[in-house]
DNA sequence: TTGGCTATTATGTATGCACATATTAACCTG
DNA sequence: CAGGTTAATATGTGCATACATAATAGCCAA
């Protein structure tokens, strides 16, 4: 009764293994046989196998743990994996015209919150880009950002009046590892204001800061107009 | 001058590559040498590359393609993998108590929206669910939820006083697919009542759609009472 | 020139083997 | 019986090899 389908490919066993557990053969807790087992039973190699689980456990369905064995994860996490594109990009993904304007620029001594962020001393400046995103000439998000001067030099001399700060970093800053958070936030009188929307209105806000292994990069708040919304599969 | 430093493990490559991309050495647009010459200067099978390659991919920072060969992704496209845990458990990772309260159940014809994303006729019925869920007695979120009962008959007779739709789906019913979408929008007097806060409060919003192959079996909106957030490293 | 065939090339994957490593179970030893 | 040592076990990874597959480049013929 074992050889009539033969799973050998790791998709082929992936998904095998993931109708398993969704038809609630394997159920949530169980310990599931070992690659060794697995493989004879469904004629393929060991790391096929491997392959196949290691896929699941990074998916979140299964938690794999030396000698102990592999078993179906207790609570299914749901991961989502979603693009943060640059601005321009995901408007004229949209087959819409994008804009940009420059509001203002300065170096500055950033607030506490921002200051800590960024890690710099009470003195410390820093360079300060607001800026507005538009799409079809409509404003689409506000930027509102800090660039650490002490790890990238080169901010103070770029001209963030044709390219944008969220752009002109791609380009010339690197960074390490990052941290983003998403929120609703009610506009303020002044974001109200730049976006043409009543104050007060919800805006879908992203804050992300960056960092080059230590140092402290950027620090941005994108503050999108009513409507957008960020979308994702799973 | 070959073989100095050896990178024998593929996160040893992998980590290798990423600096060359961060550093520049291979810009972004750039081909990157084939899988054998890298694994040759690297002292290492080639296996070994592909796997550091192929991981590299599917962060979103190379390009692959068969025969074209693999190249630093034009725009390093920012992937953030975030978690979309149970509500309950989101509340107690945080140390509060959970706490849950039905508003109402019942069996109706959902809004032409709901109908349309559902697949259902114009008389369908569906069952619907509003609850709310309480951290530390505060309402965290409303889940108004409308469950297809043409895939989830079972759904008729669960007791969602006693543990919410959410959790019962994710012990009763399997999906293979689903699409999430987040968005910030303002509380309406409903909503606002239910979670005691200011009409046109910004929410924070995520609505979730699920399916089993091509049959619906839920759609849900829940709506985060203000300082809700998502936070996630990149 | 056009259209299609073919060879080439780089990635994709399967396999068998070996060894590494984390973790647990079993076994001592005092 | 406590506490530590050792063996057993399942996953993790590396390697060499082979073949599969996609995409291109080059060629040839109508």
């Amino acid at each position: 009764m074992t050889g009539q389908t033969r799973f050998n490919s790791w998709q082929a066993v992936h998904d095998e293994v993931l109708r398993r557990i969704r038809e609630r053969e394997w159920k949530p807790g169980d310990s599931i046989p070992n690659e060794d087992d697995l493989a004879r039973e469904f004629g393929c190699a060991r790391s096929t196998v491997n392959r196949a689980l290691r896929a699941l456990a990074d998916a979140g369905l299964l938690d794999r743990r030396r000698r102990a064995g592999t078993r179906v994860a207790l609570h299914p996490v749901g991961k989502a994996t979603l693009d943060i594109p640059v601005i321009r990009r995901e408007i004229e993904a949209r087959s819409q015209r994008y804009g940009y304007a420059l509001q203002s620029r300065q170096d500055a001594v950033p607030p506490g919150p921002v200051r800590a962020v960024l890690n710099l001393g009470p003195d410390a400046r820093a360079q300060h880009v607001l800026a507005l995103h538009l799409a079809d000439g409509r404003p689409q998000a506000i930027e509102d950002r800090w660039i650490n001067l002490a790890t990238v030099p080169q901010a103070a001399d770029a001209d963030f009046a044709k390219v944008s700060a969220n752009e002109w970093l791609v380009d010339n800053a690197t960074y390490t590892h990052g941290d983003i958070t998403f929120s609703a936030q009610s506009a303020t009188a002044a974001e109200a204001a730049l976006l043409g929307v009543d104050a007060g209105a919800a805006l879908f806000v992203i804050d992300r800061t960056t960092w080059h292994h230590d140092d402290a990069v950027t620090t941005a708040r994108l503050a999108y107009a009513p409507g957008y919304r960020i979308q994702t599969r799973i």
